[in-house]
DNA sequence: TCATCCATGATACATTACGTAACAAATGCG
DNA sequence: CGCATTTGTTACGTAATGTATCATGGATGA
C-alpha cells in the first residue's frame, strides 16, 4: 500500500509542517515522517484523526478512490434516491415542525429515508 | 475504536464461517475472531481486503459512517454534531410513525439536527 | 563560499502490537 | 448424551511501531 504520499499533499496544501501537523493529531514528527515515506504504518486510530483533520474520506487517504467525499447533497441526494420514498399522502400526515417551521415535503421524504437506513442499518429492518 | 462488529455482521449476513471469510482474505481464523471481538486490528491492507470482500467503505467498515456505499464529509458531521439538539419536550411533540414503528427519541434528536444544518447551509438559518 | 537555520529523512533500540497455534467454551444436531 | 462445528481466549514468538537522535538537504544572507 502506498498511501503516504496522500498525506504528505494534504499536509502541504494546508501549508504546515510535520512538526505542526504531527502536533495536532497527537504523534512525533518522526512517526509523521514515517507515514509520508511508507516506511511505517499509522494506527487505525491516527488515520482516522488524519481524515477527519483534512476533512477526507479514510479511502481517500489510503488511496483506494480519487473523491476526498466533500459535499453533503449529492451524497444525500444518491442516498435518498435509492430507497422507497414514502407517497405525498403519507409524509402529510406528519405535519412537522422543527423550530417553528413546517417541513418541506423534501425535508420529510429525506427524513423517512433517513429514519429507515438507520433502522436497516441496526439489523431492525 | 469499535468497529470489529461491523465486520462480524457482514459476515454474518453472507453466511460465512470466520474459517472462511479468513481464507478468503488469507489470515488465520483466529486472527478474525480478534477482530471481530476488537481485540486486535487488522493491517491496513487486511482491512482494504475486507472492505473489497464486503463492497463496502473503508469508512463504514470502521464505523466512521453508517452509509455502506458512500461516505459522509467529516466536516459535515462534526457541523451536524455541533448543533444544539432539540430537547426532549421538543421531540415528544412529534409523536411520529414511521413504518408503524414510534420514533426513538435518539433517531428524533439526529434528524432535527440534520434539517437543522440542511437549512443553514440553504442560507434559511 | 560557507555558516546558520529550519524542515525533512534515516537509524537504532526499546516498546508495543500482532499472528497464530493450541486449548476452552459454546452451539447445534442426531 | 456424544460428536461435530463454530467461536472465544490465552500464550508466546515474531514483526511492526514510536520516538529520540543523528544525518541530510535546502534556503538565506553576509
Amino acid at each position: 500500500m502506498k498511501y503516504g504520499n496522500r498525506i504528505a499533499r494534504l499536509r502541504a496544501e494546508k501549508e504546515l509542517t510535520q512538526g505542526e501537523l504531527a502536533e495536532k493529531v497527537s504523534i512525533s514528527r518522526a512517526s509523521l515522517s514515517h507515514y509520508e515515506n511508507d516506511r511505517r504504518e499509522p494506527d487505525l486510530d491516527v488515520l482516522a484523526k488524519l481524515a477527519d483533520f483534512f476533512g477526507v474520506t479514510l479511502d481517500f487517504l489510503m488511496g483506494r478512490t480519487n473523491e476526498p467525499g466533500r459535499s453533503l447533497d449529492p451524497e444525500v441526494k444518491d442516498f435518498v434516491e435509492s430507497l422507497e420514498l414514502a407517497d405525498e399522502s403519507i409524509i402529510q400526515k406528519f405535519q412537522l415542525t422543527i423550530d417553528g417551521r413546517e417541513l418541506t415535503s423534501d425535508e420529510a421524504r429525506r427524513f423517512i429515508a433517513f429514519i429507515r437506513a438507520e433502522r436497516q442499518m441496526r439489523g431492525e429492518a
